[in-house]
DNA sequence: TATTGTTGGATTGGATCCAATCATACAATA
DNA sequence: TATTGTATGATTGGATCCAATCCAACAATA
């Protein structure tokens, strides 16, 4: 499989798993916006000491989840309309780019792996799944669509933007439906890299994020005009 | 000035400093690829303790400096041909694209700020300045072209995307040459950003990063199949 | 009353210490 | 001799402890 490989047993520290939690805890929302993280809180909670909570602090930072200022702690970092398109428009650069590389060099194995991930999403979404799987389901299928592309440095540019993106994703008003809109269109991708059309899958992945995009800049910006 | 705002006075800790030296020693080349970084040698030769150092570790590891395995420590990251397609491919698609939003945002006074720091990196190579130095003022230029894109999200990208460029750029077997031909370069670009001509500027932009990569790559392949 | 100074608790940053893991050399066995 | 098992030093990961900084409340002064 044209994938590039990552070490098959990386022993799980405290400090990942820290970072993990921390993550989701943003990324569902539980910590909003301006939410100030406190080490000694997560450690008490998780029952480890201050130490791996503020490794996991500084990931995170690199992440652009929280905002660390010296002797003043991390903050959760601030949703706004002007971030969201700084974000998307970076992912709209890239990963149409990187699903054209990919397109070139993917196996019929690395096809058989993006069919198994979309039937997972579309499985998941029948079974009405909570959406931090639904969130996981979708970007496996984006990310076995992009990984042929042998790009590990563009990958991790990228699923850092994601893990942002998902944020925004998480507070759309409408998720059903915007859901259903992403299966169709997974569908539609996953027809045009088969037959490996890569213009075709480039365009639609672009209109497939772009309006993903869309629906939330525009959220964005009548609550941020409502105040 | 349309730029970003950053806090105007951060207080700098330990793990930042140790963080800007080993990322300085590893883009200087004294670390080469496949090197072993030990935490107490670090820690002993600056004279602080393992602390920080690991946290700068963890730091650089997001930037793609160096490369983690629990309990294995941490191993400055290898350089090749493919690596150097990927980061400039993707230098190549966020560079052009923010400096056409900047030039939509700049003030006369961001555009006094690119002239300045051009006629610094004149100044510099007119001097002969070490490549350190250089290299902090060419990408300084970069930094101002791009700056009141107000894309921080961006930008952040960019910037380690650069760091690991940097390895490249300083491998480069005529440094001279290159630079002279990046000055004038930089010339042109500020000309076409001056007249706010946003097509020919990110046209320029693009072959400025192009050609540098193109040299970079084939140099690299050469290097490659003699090794 | 508005501003400036001061003090103490809360919190972060860093050092030291301990436990777990890894790597290398050597011994045992087929 | 080639392979597998074992033990020891080196190294990392994490916990505990200490110092520096920040912040909020209160006091002092004009």
């Amino acid at each position: 499989m044209a994938t590039t490989d990552k070490p098959l047993l990386q022993r799980q520290t405290v400090t990942a798993m820290v970072a993990q939690y921390i993550a989701a805890r943003i990324i569902g929302g539980d910590y909003p916006g301006g939410h100030q993280i406190r080490q000694e809180a997560i450690a008490a909670e998780l029952g480890v000491s201050r130490i791996p909570v503020r490794e996991a602090l500084l990931q995170l930072e690199a992440d652009g989840l929280v905002v660390i200022r010296t002797h003043r702690g991390a903050v959760v970092s601030e949703l706004s309309a002007d971030d969201a398109i700084d974000l998307f428009d970076a992912r709209l650069l890239l990963e149409p780019f990187l699903v054209e590389k990919a397109i070139a060099h993917a196996s019929d194995q690395d096809i058989a792996a993006i069919e198994k991930s979309m039937r997972a999403y579309e499985a998941a979404i029948a079974r009405g799944d909570d959406p931090k799987d639904l969130s996981r389901l979708n970007w496996a299928f984006h990310t076995a669509l992009l990984e042929p592309s042998m790009r590990p440095r563009s990958m991790a540019v990228v699923q850092t933007l994601y893990n942002s993106a998902d944020r925004y994703l998480r507070l759309q008003i409408e998720p059903a439906k915007a859901q259903a809109k992403a299966l169709q269109e997974h569908r539609q991708l996953f027809e045009a890299y088969r037959g490996r059309d890569i213009a075709e899958t480039a365009r639609l992945l672009r209109k497939h994020i772009a309006d993903a995009a869309g629906e939330i800049v525009s959220q964005l910006r009548r609550s941020e005009s409502a105040g």
